[in-house]
DNA sequence: CCAAAAGTGTTAGAGATACACCCATGG
DNA sequence: CCATGGGTGTATCTCTAACACTTTTGG
């Protein structure tokens, strides 16, 4: 198998994996069951296969710690420092990943391994060099946010104007004014009015809206930018 | 060495190497010696040793394929279909690179190795998924030099305005207007205006322009961009 | 009818675009 | 004095930012 003379160190995926639960930009962790790092924290990820193409590795890795296989996921940074790992050179794949967890209802943590999701702005020690790669998955996060319509894939299909505002604003951390906010939104022309209301609240009830990915794929290939 | 059970696949680093020669966009190319794809031009690039950092060893793949070692450089994604390499897994963390051909005025060309400069826009078919790879680096710098002042990695530190705007209608292959690109430009703030002008030419010789990398330096951490 | 959040229009300023002429240099 | 490209100023338009009031709903 190791027919050349090259090195070959261990390969693996690791997911920064972000989710809205309740309002709060979330981050799915794991607790290592085993040395080194035992019973701290990390990012899920684990081995690319011999046979497997890395974002297949991903998304198997996803599937397995989270049960869902619809997300969006892109590779975003790979990080090899030679002693990362203190077991043996371990280089790694990092990857970003958005669950929508009001499609998949599995709030909180998952299944038979320990995982948790954290508040990107609470979050534990981490093993390795994963709050590194953390920092640099949320710094890009707020970066595309602001030239795709990444948001989308947070929050349901039919969704609310304030409801996409609060992701926008959890996301970068800001306020953003309401009137300015609709008007640009709109204004893409990829947003979808629907004659439905959102129904028990305390208040003027909100229209809901669908978000036109056709059109985005179509207008985004001719260079347009998705701005707030 | 190969003391755990997982799959050990080799990695690699491929540069993507961009320089400006006589008024031209060029790539950085080297023949292959060696089978698979022999006679076929390749990305500079190699295996990663197993205590280098994978930044160190793009640095020194490119210091022994071009002698340079001051360059612009950054990892922009990895690579790793299973059968991209026909003789065995091989996942490659590519870099694209900017030489500056006026500082190191080595042309073309370079040593012992088959290395040639190849017009991006005239490239002959590559190895393995190189080209590929191209097209993605490609795509990068053009997204980049929008937000970043990169052009100035590939011009002398002494430079003219006009100079400036060639390599932008260069890299983004399309005319600029002189009047707005030059009001742009210096409103930045990060241009430095000299006295000196340009000699021997046959028409109203340009003024000679630094680029305040530090003034940059500050400002880009607030988040501040550099637009055209 | 009250509280609470949804929804809407206008204005001022900044930045982008479009455009035409004068200037300095070498030959 | 001519050819060549360097250099400049202004008007329009579009996009952004700032800001306050009316509407709908459930309780």
């Amino acid at each position: 198998m190791h027919s050349y003379k090259y090195p070959h160190p261990s390969v693996t995926v690791d997911c920064v994996v972000f989710g809205l639960d309740e309002g709060v930009l979330k981050l799915l962790l794991i607790k290592r069951l085993l040395a080194p790092f035992k019973d701290k924290w990390a990012l899920p990820g684990g081995f690319v296969l011999m046979d497997e193409d890395l974002e297949t590795a991903a998304l198997r890795e996803l599937k397995e710690e989270t049960g869902v296989d619809d997300l969006y996921l892109e590779q975003f940074q790979a990080y090899g420092k030679p002693n990362r790992d203190p077991r043996e050179r371990v280089i790694t794949i990092a990857y970003f990943a958005i669950v929508n967890l009001f499609k998949y209802t599995l709030k909180a943590s998952t299944d038979a391994k320990e995982a948790e999701w954290y508040p990107v702005n609470d979050l534990p020690s981490l093993a390795f060099d994963h709050e590194n790669i953390v920092l640099n998955a949320l710094s890009k996060l707020q970066n595309k946010v602001l030239r795709e319509p990444l948001v989308f894939e947070f929050i349901p299909e039919k969704f609310t104007l304030p409801q996409v505002q609060f992701v926008y604003e959890t996301i970068l951390q800001k306020k953003l004014d309401k009137r300015n906010f609709r008007k640009k939104l709109l204004a893409t022309g990829l947003i979808e009015v629907l004659e439905e209301h959102e129904t028990n609240v305390t208040h003027r009830a909100a229209r809901f809206h669908l978000f036109n990915k056709d059109e985005w794929n179509k207008k985004s290939r001719g260079g347009l930018e998705f701005r707030i």
